[in-house]
DNA sequence: ATCCCGAGGG
DNA sequence: CCCTCTGGAT
């Protein structure tokens, strides 16, 4: 079932899928627990006053915090695009790594910002595991496991590669659309009849 | 008032 | 495992 809900599901369309590496690197990390709405609000005066990894490497912390105060955690999301930029400009010469291990290693990416980095800036096969993903192949009963890494390996076994990124956005989409972390709207979820979870909230 | 999300640190 | 950090949703 995990391939039809691949393959069915409407495209979700990121807003920060047409900007070049370092801005979607810059994007995705302040997009941890916001929306890309309120990340694309503050895009534009960020890179108008830095536009690559030099000038963002030497920037004032508080500087940056005024431009990107609305979309959360600002200190520490200042400091990470900051450290970002200089890790890319001093460890990988100015370009944005193409592989997990690499990028991981970059300030405020994890693995499902690093996912979405291999998705998009390399259209490489990548499962991205954030929480709506993770509980959405848990209820419908393809992993009982938390740990991303491992529910990662349980879905790797079920899924062609061919399938993954697709599969990535769109559980994502049904997570968020449907299969609410507190209350399930089981009644316009499309797949609930398949769903042995459905009506439970578990 | 409480929960929800991702990254990072203890 | 535990917890913090913001803002938005409920």
């Amino acid at each position: 079932m995990l391939d039809v809900l691949a393959r069915e599901y409407p495209e979700t369309p990121s807003l920060l899928s047409h900007r070049s590496p370092f801005e979607l690197l810059i994007g995705v990390i302040l997009s941890a627990q916001t929306t890309d709405e309120q990340v694309n609000a503050v895009l534009p005066a960020l890179f108008s006053r830095y536009p690559g990894p030099p000038e963002l490497a030497a920037a004032v912390p508080a500087e940056v915090e005024k431009i990107i105060h609305s979309v959360g955690f600002f200190r520490r999301k200042a400091l990470n695009i900051i450290g970002a930029a200089a890790h890319v400009r001093d460890v990988q010469g100015g370009t944005i790594p193409a592989t997990m291990d690499e990028l991981v290693r970059i300030p405020g990416v994890g693995r499902k910002s690093a996912g979405v980095i291999l998705l998009h800036v390399y259209d490489k096969p990548a499962i991205i595991v954030d929480t709506h993903f993770g509980r959405v192949v848990r209820r419908l009963g393809y992993s009982d496991v938390r740990d991303p890494v491992r529910l990662e390996r349980d879905v790797a076994a079920i899924l062609p590669p061919e399938l993954w990124n697709s599969a990535s956005m769109r559980l994502n989409y049904h997570g968020r659309r449907y299969c609410f972390a507190r209350k399930p709207a089981c009644g316009n979820c499309p797949v609930a009849a398949l769903c042995p979870s459905a009506g439970t909230s578990g």
